[in-house]
DNA sequence: TTATTATTAAACAATT
DNA sequence: GAATTGTTTAATAATA
């Protein structure tokens, strides 16, 4: 019996969309959950209206307030996404956080969106930078607040020099508590990154890190040292850059310490003035570079910065504008730092997913495999009861799911990358024929993602009907029956393991809706085939530049253009898939990925899929009588799963060379 | 702008 | 009678 009750269903309405992230722009949320750093309850007043009456000492607990102030509202807006500006931003100027609101509609997408966006191995590799970015940005913010803390230290200094009645003892113990308050919020921090994933911890470390990263960080014995140097007849500006660099380095070292120490996966190496740098993947660093005729912020002919939109006719012009308009200034700086925040709520969620999940898998007695940098919450299973064999999918050794051919590609086609309120829906019911094209042949990209699909609760990037056949054509005998097929969607991917009432709803129509799926009527009820040649003719090749391209590069060419298409495409995600390097044709290769990826990826998917998995079988099912297996449902479901990983291998290997000729002489390419 | 395709929802009938 | 299976229609969105 199907379990209907996972009712939660995802609406194609933006608004039902948006309703089920958890993400929360009223700052109560957040604040009752982050925000219990001590001492916040006094911020009210700190906030209050600065009456100019106040006396050195208030003055300068009005400013620590307020610095304190904009530090914990600027770590609860990292924590939680609290997109409240600063109402200090006049203040403080050194920490001012302006935050739009519009700017701040991304964090609306949900993880389902935001998965559905990003492909596995981006979502990975956007983590990993986010991680180190995160820390990155801490630490300068932890240092840019000690550097006025010592400011403000020394405004003290000459304070109570003035008023010499001003009993020091109060002025050091406010200072403490400042450092200690802060010292706490660098904890709290801290401990939302882990309590979120964002930094991980190895198993009975979890507390020791952040235990002993504030108390190296500020301990008693460093303030005493501190407020003696500060107070002592020290040249300001030595008295910062030491003082300051050296609880900087303090901190920024313990922050990157415990960051690289218990989150190995992060590529994040600190450096001994504090800063951190990270290994970015090279994909992501050729992204960044200006490579000849294109920049990441550069692209249809327009600026890529957020809300900017700017059109540039070409790249020179683009780098004018770039250098002109977005030049390091405050403004680019607060656009860069929401977009840090646009991107870690994204990261928070998918985080609190991955949570989720693990929790679900840990609930179904799923042992987690062994720890991967971030797809280790992806690739919890296996060889649990869903997967019979998973070490049988990847003999190889190739670094399969979740890193994707289809990384670069997918969802970054996904319409204007520039984020603002205007295109931000555009995010929200994201179509599935995005990635069904795209080079992503079905059995391709089900082979080396098939541990993330069957994990995460990521939406295969694959029409219905492609699922469909897929399904059917993994079975020996090329059919299922419909109860047959729902398992395996339950089997293969765990997004079907919910919304069973819109996705099973959604299978039916489509076996009815296309004729490509034939129902063959059997004694003990019915089984679906696939009719290939209806299946070829459902999607008509739509490629208008060279009509004679795809015989040219199938029949010419042969598989090693496909091949090389394929590649060329993994080449951009830095990804060695496929085994033969060798037949990479980088002309055709360009050629195919210009003409049109939907007709790459039928050509391949039909190349690859048909006659993969039972070559035995001619492919002309729709002319021949089915033969109707009488085995149950259910006894098959120990076996097939094996059968599929043969099918991947072959896939990514030989087979495909095999299948190709075999389906050269159908007609329906031209 | 239009046509096509995919998705989702829903109603309904037939079957189990 | 309930659940499942299968068909059909419609609305919506994305894409060519």
């Amino acid at each position: 019996m199907m379990v209907e009750s996972a009712s939660e269903t995802i609406r194609s309405t933006p608004s039902a969309q948006n309703g089920v992230s958890s993400l929360s722009n009223q700052p109560d949320a957040g604040g009752g959950a982050a925000g219990a750093a001590p001492g916040g309850g006094r911020d009210g007043a700190a906030g209050a209206e600065a009456n100019g009456e106040m006396s050195p000492v208030e003055l300068l607990h009005f400013q620590q307030q307020q610095a304190l102030q904009v530090a914990r509202q600027f770590l609860l807006q990292q924590a939680t996404g609290l997109s409240s500006p600063s109402s200090n931003e006049g203040k403080q100027p050194a920490v001012q956080v302006p935050v739009s609101v519009a700017m701040m509609s991304p964090q609306m997408i949900t993880p389902q969106q935001m998965q559905q966006i990003l492909s596995p191995p981006q979502l990975q590799a956007l983590l990993q930078q986010q991680q180190a970015i995160m820390l990155q940005q801490l630490q300068e913010y932890y240092k840019k607040q000690q550097e006025q803390l010592h400011l403000q230290l020394l405004t003290q200094q000459q304070a109570g020099k003035q008023q010499p009645k001003e009993p020091l003892g109060n002025k050091q113990l406010a200072f403490q508590q400042q450092l200690l308050q802060m010292q706490q919020l660098q904890q709290q921090h801290l401990l939302n990154l882990q309590r979120q994933g964002l930094v991980s911890l190895p198993p009975g470390q979890g507390t020791v890190p952040l235990q002993s990263l504030p108390q190296a960080a500020v301990c008693p014995s460093d303030l005493q040292q501190l407020w003696k140097e500060v107070t002592a007849t020290q040249p300001v500006e030595d008295s910062i850059k030491q003082e300051g660099l050296d609880l900087t380095t303090n901190t920024s070292n313990s922050t990157s310490f415990s960051a690289a120490k218990v989150s190995p996966p992060i590529s994040h190496h600190p450096l001994p003035n504090g800063q951190s740098t990270m290994h970015t993947p090279r994909r992501d660093s050729s992204s960044h570079e200006e490579t000849p005729g294109s920049h990441p912020l550069y692209g249809h002919g327009e600026c890529k910065w957020p809300g900017c939109e700017t059109l540039c006719e070409d790249l020179g012009q683009f780098v004018k504008h770039l250098n002109t308009e977005h030049a390091l200034d405050d403004r680019s700086t607060a656009q860069c730092r929401v977009q840090m925040q646009v991107v870690q709520q994204l990261e928070i969620q998918l985080a609190k997913e991955s949570e989720r999940l693990q929790a679900m898998m840990a609930h179904l007695h799923m042992r987690p495999s062994e720890p991967k940098p971030f797809s280790q919450p992806l690739n919890l299973v296996s060889s649990a009861s869903l997967s019979k064999s998973t070490s049988d999918t990847f003999p190889d050794g190739l670094p399969h799911p979740p890193t994707s051919a289809t990384a670069p590609i997918t969802p970054l086609r996904q319409g204007p990358s520039v984020i603002s309120s205007s295109t931000l829906h555009n995010v929200g019911p994201i179509r599935r024929r995005n990635s069904d094209k795209f080079c992503t042949p079905i059995s391709s990209e089900l082979a080396q993602n098939h541990e993330f699909y069957k994990n995460a609760d990521v939406r295969p990037p694959f029409t219905y009907a492609s699922l469909i056949r897929q399904a059917i054509l993994e079975t020996p005998d090329r059919q299922l029956t419909l109860n047959e097929i729902y398992n395996w969607f339950t089997r293969m991917f765990a997004y079907f393991r919910r919304n069973t009432a819109t996705w099973k709803n959604a299978v039916r129509h489509n076996l009815s809706l296309h004729k490509c799926f034939v129902r063959v009527e059997n004694v003990k009820g019915a089984v679906w085939t696939v009719d290939e040649h209806e299946y070829q003719k459902r999607r008509p090749p739509k490629m208008t530049g060279s009509p004679t391209l795809v015989k040219n590069m199938i029949s010419g060419l042969g598989y090693g253009a496909l091949n090389a298409s394929y590649q060329a495409a993994l080449a951009e995600s830095s990804f060695p898939l496929l085994n033969s390097p060798t037949m990479i044709n980088t002309s055709s290769a360009s050629a195919m990925l210009h003409v049109g990826h939907d007709d790459v990826s039928s050509t391949v998917e039909q190349v690859n899929s048909n006659g993969s998995n039972s070559p035995r079988l001619s492919p002309q099912q729709y002319s021949h009588p089915v033969h109707v297996k009488e085995e149950p449902a259910e006894a098959e479901e120990d076996s097939r799963p094996v059968s599929l990983m043969a099918t991947t291998n072959q896939n990514v290997t030989i087979a495909d060379d095999r299948d190709l000729e075999e389906e050269l002489p159908v007609e329906d390419l031209s």
